[in-house]
Order: structure tokens, then sequence, then C-alpha cells
DNA sequence: AACTCCTTTCGTAATAATTACTATTTAGGA
DNA sequence: TCCTAAATAGTAATTATTACGAAAGGAGTT
């Protein structure tokens, strides 16, 4: 679970940004980050609207996909998981990358310093300017293995 | 542009493919394969549609989706692009990563040992069994930011 | 060749995800 | 409080992708 602090230092983090950019930070807007920021499943927008509905009855389709958007446009939350699949969203703005299962679709986080430390290849800066990166390791993952052990029969 | 050599090639890795795992090397696969591997520009589906038709002027919306699918289960294409914009195929599987520009989707290749010799963080280990990477480096190309300089004027 | 059986394709319909539209509401400043 | 541009709700539209059913293809058999 995600300390309550946190979450509510991000949330506290894009209100000030709406601030400096002028932008209205509304109720909805708030609701949709403070949920995102309280996972740590990656969900993806049709999820997100059913538990923000819980709190806001009436909120909208096009409200959560808009603000999904202006969030991401903004750098407050970012895009994650392979084309395959519905996109998936992430509010964990801290330098981190992802392990996706391509069996169940279950998203998890890891850091790798030596990932980051790698220089962009000259061959990239010839093609234009780099501004982020974007790691995916795919495999399975340990739920699905055993449960293919249990079909299947083991080894 | 890629040789005519190197294309066959990876159309007739293809049909040994077929052959091997019972699949029928049908004129549509080869001629979708074929189009993918002469295209340096990771094409999204309607404009694989759209140059397979010159040759294959009746090929269905089903059949080219379907067989993108093969292709990518069978591992002999890969799926490429970020998730904001449709699906962008390549037919290039040799170890090599892709620069993706936010402005047009303009999609270059590059290759990097240093990130290759990265080993799994033990984190990752935990989570399942790593079967493959997918790195993306994002930012602006050149050509794109001409543009920017020519509207907005220098900095 | 004609027959059989299974795979694949075509043409089109359907689905799923995302985006657009417009009347109405609201945030935030004067 | 009042005003106005910005944002939202409810719904329609669009886009990308997948599904379906009838027809075609192809390989083995007689
Ligand atoms: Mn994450
Ligand atoms: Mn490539
Ligand atoms: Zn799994
Ligand atoms: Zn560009």
């Amino acid at each position: 679970m995600i300390p309550r602090q946190q979450v509510e230092k991000r949330v506290a983090e894009f209100l000030e940004t709406c601030r400096r950019q002028g932008v209205k930070a509304t109720h909805q807007r708030t609701e949709i980050l403070r949920e995102l920021a309280g996972s740590e499943e990656h969900p993806d927008a049709e999820t997100i609207l059913a538990r923000v509905r819980k709190r806001i009855p009436a909120i909208s389709v096009d409200t959560i996909y808009r603000t999904l958007r202006l969030l991401e446009d903004r750098g407050v939350i970012a895009r994650v998981g392979s084309m395959r699949d519905r996109a998936r969203f992430d509010a964990n703005t801290d330098r981190h990358h992802h392990f996706v299962c391509t069996e169940c679709e279950m998203i998890g986080d890891f850091c790798s310093d030596a990932m980051d430390r790698i220089p962009v290849p000259l061959e990239v800066s010839e093609m234009g300017s780099v501004e982020g990166v974007y790691v995916e390791l795919r495999g399975i993952c340990r739920k699905c293995k055993q449960k293919a052990m249990k079909t299947k029969g083991p080894t």
C-alpha cells in the first residue's frame, strides 16, 4: 500500500502545477490523480473511471480520458504498458521501469541505476534530442508460471 | 534502402518457419512480410495494407491484422511504438532498440551493447522470468526541431 | 480429375477504446 | 458577489482492431 502522505504530496504538487500553468484544479482532476497516485497496479482508464465514480458518481468518460491526457502532457503521470493491450497509467514520477507479464498483464516496478547511467548512443544523438526513456522487461510472472505448472504438470 | 537480398532472406526464413510449424505459407502472408521487411520506417497496419494492395488488390483488412498477429506471435516480427499512437511493426529481428519522435512519430533504429549487457535486476527476477526487453528513447527528431526553429524563431 | 478435409481468405459486421460535441456548470479572479 | 473563460456531463462519433460466415485454396486419396 502507498502511504496516504505520499499520495497527498503528489496531489499537492499537481495543484501547484495547475496554479503555475493557469489550469483549473477541479474536483474531478484532483480525484482522478488521487486515485491513480494511491494505486500500485498501473490501472487502465476504465478501472480509474469505476473507482472515481464511487466518489463522484456523475463523472463522465470524457473527463477521465481528457484528464489522463492532460496529466500525461504536463508530466504528472505516465502512460505504460505494451501496444497489444489498452493503455495503463502511472502517477509515480520517480525514475523507475516496468516488468510486464505477457500472460496476465500484471505490471511491476523496478529500479536500475545501471540502466539509468547508460549514455545516449551517438547514433541516437544524430537522430534528435532525447527527452525520455521507456524500458519494459517482458516475461511471465510468478503467479502465471505456477498456474501453468498446475495445468500442464511440472517439468 | 534495405538490400533485396536481406528482404528475401527474411522471407525465406519465414517460409521455413511455416513448414516447421505446420502453418501455410500463403501468398498473402508472404507479401505482407516482404513489404514489412523491405521497409525501414516501421509502418502501421493501414500503411502495410495500402502497399500490399498494389500487388494483391483484393486483400482484406482481416488478413492484414490476422497475419500481423500471427507473425508477431511466431516472433517473426515485432510490435513497436508508444501507447499514444497506433501500433507500428518491424520485421527486423536483429537485436536493436528505437528512438521515437513524439512530434512526428518517426521511428529510428539504434543498437547499444551497453544496454544489452545489463543484467536483469534481482528485484525483477523475483517478479517472474524475463523473456524480452523493450527500450524506447523518446524525444524530438532533427527535422521537427528545425521546423520548430523556423516557426518560433531561433533561441 | 473428382472428392475430402482442413486452413485461410474476403467482405463485411461488430466490438472496444478513445475522442469529439454541445448545452450546462464551475473555478477563480475582479 | 458577479463575471467569464475553462471544464464537465451526457452522448454521439470516430478509429483501430477483431470477429464471423460463406467461399476459395491446397494437399492427400481414390
Ligand atoms: Mn510504475
Ligand atoms: Mn526497428
Ligand atoms: Zn502473470
Ligand atoms: Zn519528428
